[in-house]
DNA sequence: TTCCCACTCTGACATTTGTCATACCGAGCG
DNA sequence: CGCTCGGTATGACAAATGTCAGAGTGGGAA
């Protein structure tokens, strides 16, 4: 009798209980992977983390709770041998610097097909890296934010159509320095006014 | 010897391949369903929707070309016996009320289970509709748009934050006409600018 | 240490935006 | 026929926003 080898155990965290649900079925198919928890949050996949342990996280970017980041830099101090994916739909150059300041070993697009995540499963579990090569090609081309943080900051709070005065009361600013800010950030995102400058930072995940 | 009901022809169409590609093994281990074309675009699912003629096409609600809403009005007019079944992750009324003028015959979240996603795909596909109670729900509390024609259509132009001449340019009329409406139109919603207002307009899924 | 830069604020000014009154046209309705 | 309503426009005024100059603080780099 062969001993084959002990299965790689996963975590997967998503919302949609349809994806969740089939990519779990899918990536059972492949018999050296084990799916042996499921959430549908930021904090349940935290708590399903410590309770189950699993070699691999393989978590949505965008989830009710916390994002997958952030879930990401917890699981980093809690379980340091887990390592964790990220899955995103919509993929912001932004999004993977920081996910890969959070120590996230993988990031990939729900474009990729189950049996390509499989690998990509198999790769992270190995200690390697890996990072979608278009993603990757935009984050470069995208470059650093050239906003300093308190620029972001502000920009942040301006994201919704808030009017200067509530911003100011947010950030705990002067009315006028809030406009100072906005101003430099539009100048330097070279924008026609702030709510074009919140687009375009976010686009480029700068906020 | 038994025969079995011939089974329900399915169409497939979302542009995450993970997705996609996970949802047509789930639903093939329904006997009675059998997923005979996919498409990861809107003009894509039309071509595939032609060439295999399903009887129930599930489609995506956001894909790259053409919405899910739009596929279902070109498919209601080309393939009339083709029943159309809408999933999507964000659910906002307005898209649902637009569906269903569009002839749509089921609306669900991409919350539910694959297990419940076959059986409303029998319910359709039977003739009878299916909407998520909590989207109809959403729906019926948010109501009608409030705004008219041309209002949401300069709100709509207003989307990325240009400023009003260059909305005005857009929408071919003078710059004060181009601000009446958007003054109507932020009072209607009772927003705090235009800005809050198309995202207002956004969340209700008016525009 | 000196210099630069981010951070914070103020005041002033020009421009843009939001609001309102008013007006004309055309479609649909009682 | 007269009314109302949506669409279009103008002019005027107030408020918000964008821009700029200047000025003080503190921390880090040369």
């Amino acid at each position: 009798m062969t001993t084959s080898p002990a299965p790689v155990r996963l975590l997967l965290a998503d919302d949609e209980h349809l994806i969740r649900g089939a990519l779990a079925a899918l990536l059972s198919l492949e018999d050296d992977l084990l799916v042996v928890a499921e959430a549908a949050s930021g904090p349940e996949a935290l708590a399903m983390a410590r309770a189950h342990e699993p070699d691999v996280a393989v978590l949505d970017l965008q989830m009710p709770g916390a994002d997958g980041v952030r879930v990401a830099t917890s699981l980093r101090a809690e379980l340091p041998g887990c390592r964790v994916l990220i899955v995103t739909s919509h993929g912001r150059p932004g999004h993977l610097k920081r996910a890969l300041a959070a120590g996230v070993r993988g990031f990939v697009p729900k474009t990729v097909s189950a049996q390509r995540l499989a690998e990509i499963i198999r790769t992270v579990h190995a200690g390697n890296r890996y990072v979608d090569p278009e993603l990757a090609a935009d984050a470069i081309s995208a470059g650093d934010s050239p906003l300093t943080a308190r620029e972001a900051e502000v920009l942040e709070f301006a994201a919704d159509g808030a009017p200067v005065a509530e911003i100011a009361e947010r950030a705990a600013l002067s009315p006028g320095t809030v406009r100072n800010y906005l101003s430099s950030a539009v100048t330097k995102l070279e924008a026609e006014n702030r709510h074009a400058a919140v687009r375009l930072a976010r686009e480029r995940g700068w906020v």
